[in-house]
RNA sequence: GCACUCGUAGCUCAAUUGGAUAGAGCGCCUGACUACGAAUCAGGAGGUUAGGGGUUCGACUCCCUUCGAGUGUGCCA
């Protein structure tokens, strides 16, 4: 049981002990208290109970508060309009750090009813090199990934690659028209870039290239030999750059289950839409309308135009007898919910697209698949320096790879200056290290929501909340153990805190479960990489305020153990947010 | 027009989901290194949370409204 949760206990049986019943509706909480001054927790039992009591909620609070007998545990205070405040004993502090340092899961408890769950990320069109947009999604996906299975869900990585669309068309007919292949064995990627821009160029101008490109998409669709030699490969040569780029950011996936991997369960999947009457032929396209179950303005397959609500339908069989990405995402579902006996499935994706998901999530749960949780997990654009977004039309986006270097290039220029390694093979992989991590520290400390700044030179600044201040932190904390020339051994039932900056450093140590739980409450990233900064900050004012290696006895042992915790907790943490660390730099 | 997402210190961002005096970093100012690693720490200045109204013991958070930004709006993904 955690704290919080015995706390609760304790203040309901202070209730009892009144003679006050808790409302079904009145969740009585005890939270981590806000300001470290009023204490370590606190509850607003009373604030919530007071008009329900007919007393003020101080006075509530005082006769709770006397109910609440202080103990080994905590000392129990009133204050404000009416919180309650608990502070823990040293010995209490002491009691849970020795818990979480003898646990090998620092005290992060699994959930109690593990899901399996498919996670949708990433997903970058074959054939096109990932470019700086692409960050958003691959990192925060992994990072969910990771998190998720920490507590205890099976969770699937599913790569949706882009293997089956329009620009299969363009990249054919410009392969036809001359492919480079010397430059395709050195630089696929490239190459498949040149071939895409050559034909998207071309067709913008002239209309009979664009139905000639459209021509090939086709032969392809229906098995035409050549393309189809030419797709595959396409996709090996993307393959391999991908591969490269997913090992560099420390990503992997479980399948790669494009679109291309459900092109046979199109055509019966809108034949069975339409026999169930769901979909229906609408000005020669096949068309899923709303259900009219709800009011228009909450209905994703309404919209209002001059004034006046019309059908906005999911189309999924277009004009010319192709299916487009709508249908097949319905059959990925079918896929993912009859082949993996997912409970759960998120779409890390761009909120752009959070029109076509409502109407996915809809025609999925009117498909009868209600029982399985579909969400779609979106996050704001990335903009220029000039405050605007970066336009993926345009075709001028940095590509994710020259990012990397840049951010590499910039870290190496630190590691000189200041890097205790001594080789030129150590400093080149500190640089990629720090350089990588830098640019994925960055996405994940921002809330998912928001719009932000693509801005190179902050990414890698070196100082402040960054990535570089966290592997510090953890090199700092491991550091020491090098000192103790004869090694030591440390034991759990030596510890026993005292100083302030020692409790402080166990206070946030002891968050750690929380807040790895926290991320998944609302796909939250960001609140994990707010807490190891705030974990770092601690360790460093600790680490300045404790001397460790010069006190002795149980304290030494004491202030030993907690930057074994420390270290412990940063690397685990960390590697949640998909960063790995240096021990020494 | 309508819908969605936003608007917080000079700048870049947080805020444990409705809690107490809204917190960090950068930049600026003042201190601390022959070092348990200064890629650090201790401290200072900086705010009418875009404006207005409402709900409540209590609002950056929920509701209404005005202004501003981005995005979407029938066969691209």
């Amino acid at each position: 049981m955690t704290i919080p949760e015995i706390l609760s206990e304790k203040v309901l049986a202070a209730l009892a002990a009144l003679d006050l019943e808790v409302p079904e509706r009145m969740r009585i909480q005890v939270t981590t208290a806000a300001d470290l001054r009023f204490g370590d927790f606190q509850s607003n039992a009373a604030m919530m109970l007071a008009k329900f009591a007919g007393k003020s909620p101080r006075d509530l609070a005082q006769e709770l508060a006397d109910q609440l007998s202080s103990g080994d545990l905590c000392e129990v205070s009133v204050a404000g309009p009416g919180f309650l405040n608990f502070t823990l004993t040293p010995k209490a502090w002491s009691d849970l750090a020795r818990t979480q340092w003898s646990s090998t899961d620092l005290s992060v408890s699994k959930v109690d009813s593990p899901q399996t769950i498919v996670l949708d990320f990433s997903a970058p069109n074959v054939a096109k090199p990932m470019h700086v947009g692409h960050i958003r999604s691959t990192i925060i996906g992994e990072c969910l990934a990771r998190v998720a299975t920490k507590l205890g869900h099976k969770v699937i990585k599913d790569n949706h690659i882009g293997d089956w669309g329009t620009q299969f068309g363009m990249v054919t007919w410009a392969w036809k028209k001359g492919v480079d292949e010397a430059r395709l064995e050195e630089e696929p990627l490239q190459e498949l870039l040149r071939l895409y821009r050559a034909a998207s160029d071309a067709s913008k101008e002239d209309e009979s290239i664009r139905e000639e490109c459209r021509a090939e998409l086709v032969k392809l669709q229906q098995g035409d030999a050549e393309n189809a030699a030419i797709w595959t490969r396409c996709l090996e040569l993307s393959r391999k750059g991908l591969d490269a780029i997913y090992e560099r950011l420390d990503v992997s996936f479980d399948h790669w289950m494009g679109e291309s991997a459900y092109n046979d369960a199109l055509a019966p999947l809108v034949a069975k839409l339409q026999e169930s009457g769901l979909a229906r032929e609408s000005d020669g396209a096949v068309c899923v309308f709303s259900s009219e179950t709800v009011k228009p303005k909450g209905d994703p397959f309404k919209i209002n135009r001059d004034g006046e609500w019309q059908d906005y339908p999911m189309i999924v069989r277009k004009g010319d007898g192709a299916f487009n990405y709508a249908t097949t995402d319905i059959a990925t579902v079918e896929h993912r919910v009859h082949e993996w006996k997912t409970d759960q499935i998120w779409y890390v994706v761009d909120f752009r697209q959070g029109g076509h998901f409502e109407q996915l999530f809809d025609v999925s749960k009117r498909l009868g698949y209600d029982q399985v949780n579909l969400v779609h997990v979106s996050f704001g654009t990335i903009l220029g320096k000039d405050g605007k977004p970066l336009k993926t039309r345009a075709g001028d986006l940095p590509q994710l790879e020259d990012v990397l270097d840049d951010a590499v290039k910039a870290a190496r220029i630190v590691v000189d200056e200041k890097s205790r390694l001594d080789t030129e093979e150590e400093k080149a992989a500190l640089a990629e290290l720090i350089g990588v991590n830098s640019v994925k520290f960055t996405e994940l400390s921002h809330h998912r929501m928001s719009d932000y700044v693509f801005d190179l030179d902050k990414m890698v600044a070196l100082e402040g909340d960054t990535a570089p201040y966290l592997l510090y932190s953890y090199v700092r904390s491991r550091s020491i153990f090098r000192k103790l020339e004869d090694g030591v051994t440390l034991s759990a039932e030596n510890l026993n805190l005292t100083e302030p900056a020692e409790i402080h450093m166990v206070r946030m140590l002891s968050r750690y479960g929380d807040q790895v739980k926290l991320v998944l409450e609302d796909y939250r990233p960001n609140l994990l990489a707010t807490y190891l900064l705030e974990l770092a900050r601690a360790f460093h004012s600790f680490f300045e305020a404790c001397p460790v290696l010069k006190s002795e006895g149980q304290t030494r042992e004491s202030r030993l153990i907690v930057c074994d915790l420390t270290s412990r907790v940063l690397k685990d943490g960390l590697a949640l947010l998909a960063i790995d660390v240096p021990e020494r730099m």
